[in-house]
DNA sequence: AGCGGGATAGTCT
DNA sequence: GACTATCCCGCTG
């Protein structure tokens, strides 16, 4: 059984050591998989944005800040970093090594499977693309919350498998973080080129 | 295009 | 304990 792109299971510890820049790109076409009681739900990650904290005066982590809400970022690649943003969740990717505060936002997914769920955890909306195409509508979708705060993406219920190839791959400046300086013109945000369930620019 | 919702963390006094 | 900013969304006009 040679098949591997068949079989859904987590990437391991090793996908995540690379590079922030890097890990941004390769997530794009991985399938964000979360199963919860209410049934499975997944989806093709198709945006993403890179937060390098030390350096970036737009991340929660900029000049090394080290509070309750950061703290997992110093940790080991591969873990869950929610935060609340008004009603919203958001999900980061922690990357980097230890004591190197760095993620990378999920800001956009293609829906998979668990359709249904979707469409329901999303109110009923009936457009699909309005499900999954910013970063507080697809934790919503997928009903991802602050209690994954720290969870370990290698493992259930929360984990990120194999999925497609990108054909092509397009950056650009991030979204929403306005007052951040020179930061703010930093090409950090990664995108599918030319796929339906980007996010929309405000 | 504007605005208000309603949740948290961080920073002050 | 209060004030304020935030990696946002959906509704109104």
């Amino acid at each position: 059984m040679t098949r591997s792109l068949l079989a859904i299971e987590p990437l391991p510890l090793l996908f995540y050591q690379q590079p922030t820049l890097e890990l941004a790109q390769s997530l794009l076409g991985c399938l964000l998989v979360h199963e919860t009681a209410e049934g499975t739900a997944s989806g093709f990650i198709v945006e993403t944005e890179a937060y390098k904290g030390p350096f970036d005066r737009a991340a929660h982590s900029f000049n090394n800040r080290r509070t309750k809400r950061t703290e997992v970022m110093f940790g080991p690649p591969g873990h869950a970093y929610t935060h609340t943003m008004h009603t919203h969740c958001l999900l980061n990717v922690v990357s980097s090594d230890i004591d190197c505060p760095e993620g990378v936002l999920i800001r956009a997914i293609e829906p998979f499977s668990g359709k249904n769920l979707m469409k329901n955890r999303r109110r009923g909306m009936e457009n699909e693309t309005n499900w999954t195409n910013g970063p507080g509508k697809l934790t919503k979708a997928l009903g991802v919350s602050m209690d994954l705060y720290g969870h370990d993406l290698t493992s259930p219920p929360l984990y990120i498998a194999r999925g497609f190839t990108p054909s092509e791959i397009s950056a650009g400046p991030r979204v929403g973080i306005d007052n951040s300086g020179e930061a703010k013109d930093y090409p950090w945000r990664f995108w599918v080129a030319n796929h339906p369930f980007v996010s929309k620019f405000r």
